[in-house]
DNA sequence: CTGAAAGCGCTTACAG
DNA sequence: CTGAAAGCGCTTACAG
C-alpha cells in the first residue's frame, strides 16, 4: 500500500502536531502532553514509520561526538589488521561527525595504557574502547575513568571492571578447538608442548585450560609433555624467547609431535621447528604473512584466527550506537567469530575487513 | 591542522566557483571550463576533500533507484538465511531511496526464473541480482535482459553470460577442502561415497572435481567407492531421494566410512545414517538447524558453510555502489568467505548476518 | 558553461 | 508544553 517510506512530516501531519513534537516523542526528550503523545504514537504505528538514519546522521553531525580508543600496538601484520579495522570504522563514522581519537602503547605497558586513557579523557571523549594490555588491573582502569564515561573492552576482557560490555573471542572454547585440531592431525602418538607468553592475561590462561580440559576429556592418546610460560615484557622479547624455547624443548624432549602456541607467536615457533628439521607440526593463532607461509609449507597444521579488524570495527560501531542511544546493552559479553584456517582453506580467507564493505 | 572535515562549500570558496560547479567536477557531469576545472581540482587536493556520503545519500534519494533480485526459494534454514541477508540490505539501502524488488521461484524452475526476470524488468529495475537456478542457460538469461541493465550473479555463476560480475564461493577449492577434512577424520581406512544432486549446476561439478583431485593427489588411503547423482527436480524430491539413496548405498557397500554430500542435503543423508546405526560419518555443506544437531551428535564430522546471507548482502550493496557510480568493477569474480564448522567451533559461528551490524 | 535556490529527512536552539 | 525556522552537506532542476 504505502509504497513510499513515510517521513517525520507525514507523522506530524497525520497526528496534527509539528515535526519538532514528533521528534520529541521519538527520542523521548520529554514534556509532551499526553494527548499529543498518544496521537503521535498512533500515527507512527499506523504509518509504520521508521526514522531515516541517514538524515538523522546528517543533522546529528553537529553534536560532534568523540570516541577514544587505546590498544597495545605490535609491529606486525596483526597490528596492521587492527589498524585496518580502526580505519574502516573511522571512515564510516566520519560523516556522522564522530571523531575517533586513537592512542596506543608500544607493547604491553600497563602504566602507559593508564596514561593513554587519561590523555583521551583530557581530550573530552564521550566514550572509550579499551584493548587491555593486562587484565589483572580492572580496578585501576575503573579508577582512571569517571563514572559517566562508558567504556567497552575488545579482545581481552577486564573482568570485574565497570566496562559496559566486552567484545572478543571465547578463549576457553578456542583452547578446546585447538586440542581437537591437533588430535585430528595426529595418528597414534600425540605428544604436545604448549607455549604461552608468561603474562597475567586471562585469555591465555583460558586457552590453556580449554586445551587441557579437552585433551583429558576426549583425547586419550594426547599427552601434554609441558606447558612453557615464556618470559618477556615486549613483543621483541617474546619473539626471541619463543624461538629459543622451542629449540630447547626439542632438545629436552625426544618425542614432541606438536607444539601448541596460544597466540601469534606461532610464527617464530614454526621458524624454529623448520630450523630443527624435525617432523613436528605447529598449531596456533592469528593469521599473519609468516603464518600463511608456514601453513603453505605444512609446518603449521592449522591456526585459529580471531579477525582483529572486525572486532575493533564492531566495537567502535557498537559504542557509537550506544552513545547516540540507538542501541541498548542486552548482554555483557559478545562472542566474536573465529575461523579455522588450514592450508586448504587459504583461498577463502579474508583478512582485515575482507568483503564487509 | 585542518581538524574539521572540509565540505563542498569550502572547496567552492577556495576555488572561487559555486558549489554546483564543484559538484559537476566531482562527478564529471561535464561542461566545466578548463580553468575552473583546474582550480577546483587543486582545491580538492589542497583540502584533501572527501565528499560526505551521508549527505550525498540524502539528496540522491530522490533519484529512486530500483534493484531487482531473483533466487530459488527453498523452504529451510538456508532460505531463511538468504532472506535475512536480503532484509538487511533492503534496510540499509532504504534511506538511500533504493527500492529492492525481490522475486523468487519455488525450487529450481528455470522458465519461472526467466519469467521473474521479465517481471522485474517490467517494474523498471535499474539493475539485477540473479542467483541462477541453472547455469547451462547463460545465453537465455542474456537474451532476457537488455544490454543497458547490468546484472550480477550470486552463489552460482553464469559462465559465459554478460553478467557484470559474480560473487560466490570457489567451488573447486571447496571440494579439495572437503576431501582434506574427510581425511583428517579417518584413520587407516577411508572409503567414501559422494552424493550430489543430479543437475547441470557447475558448482556441484566443481566440488566433486576438487574432491576427487585432492584425493588422487594427496590422500592415498582414500577410496571413492561411488559418485551418486541424485535424481530430482525439487527440493522435496531431493530430500526424499538423498535419504533413500543413502540407505541404499549403505546396503550395497559393506564398507562405507564416509559420505560427502555436495550441498545442504547433508542433513537428510545424516538422518539416514543415524537411522542405519552404522559407524559412518557425514561431511557436507551449509549450516542449518538439522546439520547443527548432527554436528553435536557426531554424525556429521564437519560442514563447509558459505554464509549465504552475507553473499546476498554483499552482492546487493555492490550493485548499488556500481549503479550510483561509486565503484568500478575491477575483477569479474569475487570469491566469498567460507567457514569450516565442526563440533568444537559451534560456539564461534555466527549465522545470518552475524555480528556485521 | 555557470550559479542561486530548493530540497532530501532529520535535529536543535529559540521564542513563545 | 509547542512550533517555526535554520541548518547538516550534498544534488538537481532551472534560469541565465
Amino acid at each position: 500500500m504505502a509504497n513510499q517510506q513515510s517521513t517525520i512530516k507525514d507523522v506530524a501531519a497525520l497526528s496534527g502536531v509539528s515535526i519538532a513534537t514528533v521528534d520529541r516523542v521519538l527520542h523521548n526528550r520529554g514534556r509532551v502532553s499526553p494527548e499529543k503523545l498518544k496521537a503521535v504514537l498512533a500515527a507512527i504505528d499506523q504509518l509504520s514509520y521508521r526514522p531515516n538514519q541517514i538524515a538523522r546522521a546528517l543533522s546529528v553531525r553537529k553534536s560532534n561526538l568523540k570516541i577514544g580508543l587505546t590498544y597495545p600496538k605490535i609491529e606486525d601484520d596483526f597490528g596492521v589488521e587492527i589498524g585496518e579495522g580502526i580505519e574502516a570504522a573511522k571512515n564510516k563514522l566520519l560523516p556522522f561527525g564522530v571523531e575517533l581519537i586513537v592512542e596506543h602503547t608500544y607493547d604491553y605497558n600497563f602504566p602507559d595504557q593508564v596514561n593513554s586513557i587519561k590523555s583521551l579523557l583530557n581530550q573530552g571523549v564521550n566514550g572509550l574502547i579499551i584493548n587491555p594490555v593486562n587484565d589483572s588491573s580492572s580496578q585501576r582502569i575503573d579508577q582512571s575513568i569517571p563514572n559517566n564515561i562508558p567504556f567497552v573492552t575488545v579482545i581481552e576482557d577486564l573482568i570485574g571492571s565497570r566496562r559496559l560490555l566486552h567484545i572478543g573471542p571465547d578463549d576457553f572454547r578456542i583452547g578446546e578447538l585447538a586440542a581437537k585440531l591437533v588430535s585430528l592431525y595426529s595418528n597414534d602418538r600425540c605428544n604436545v608442548v604448549i607455549l604461552a607468553p608468561h603474562s597475567t592475561s586471562n585469555g591465555t590462561q583460558q586457552r590453556i585450560s580449554g586445551f587441557l580440559s579437552k585433551a583429558k576429556k576426549e583425547i586419550p592418546q594426547m599427552n601434554v609433555l609441558q606447558v612453557c610460560a615464556l618470559p618477556g615484557d615486549s613483543e621483541a622479547e617474546y619473539d626471541r624467547n619463543v624461538y629459543e624455547m622451542t629449540l630447547e624443548c626439542i632438545q629436552n624432549h625426544s618425542s614432541i609431535d606438536f607444539f601448541y602456541v596460544t597466540n601469534g607467536l606461532t610464527k617464530r615457533c614454526a621458524d624454529a621447528v623448520t630450523e630443527s628439521e624435525k617432523p613436528i607440526m605447529v598449531f596456533g593463532h592469528e593469521f599473519t604473512k609468516g603464518i600463511r607461509e608456514h601453513l603453505e609449507s605444512g609446518v603449521v597444521g592449522a591456526t585459529i584466527y580471531q579477525k582483529p579488524a572486525q572486532q575493533f570495527y564492531y566495537a567502535i560501531n557498537l559504542l557509537f550506537e550506544i552513545l547516540i542511544g540507538d542501541r541498548k546493552v542486552t548482554k555483557p559479553v559478545i562472542v566474536t567469530e573465529c575461523s579455522i584456517i588450514m592450508k586448504e582453506s587459504l583461498p577463502f580467507i579474508k583478512v582485515g575487513m575482507g568483503n564487509l564493505i
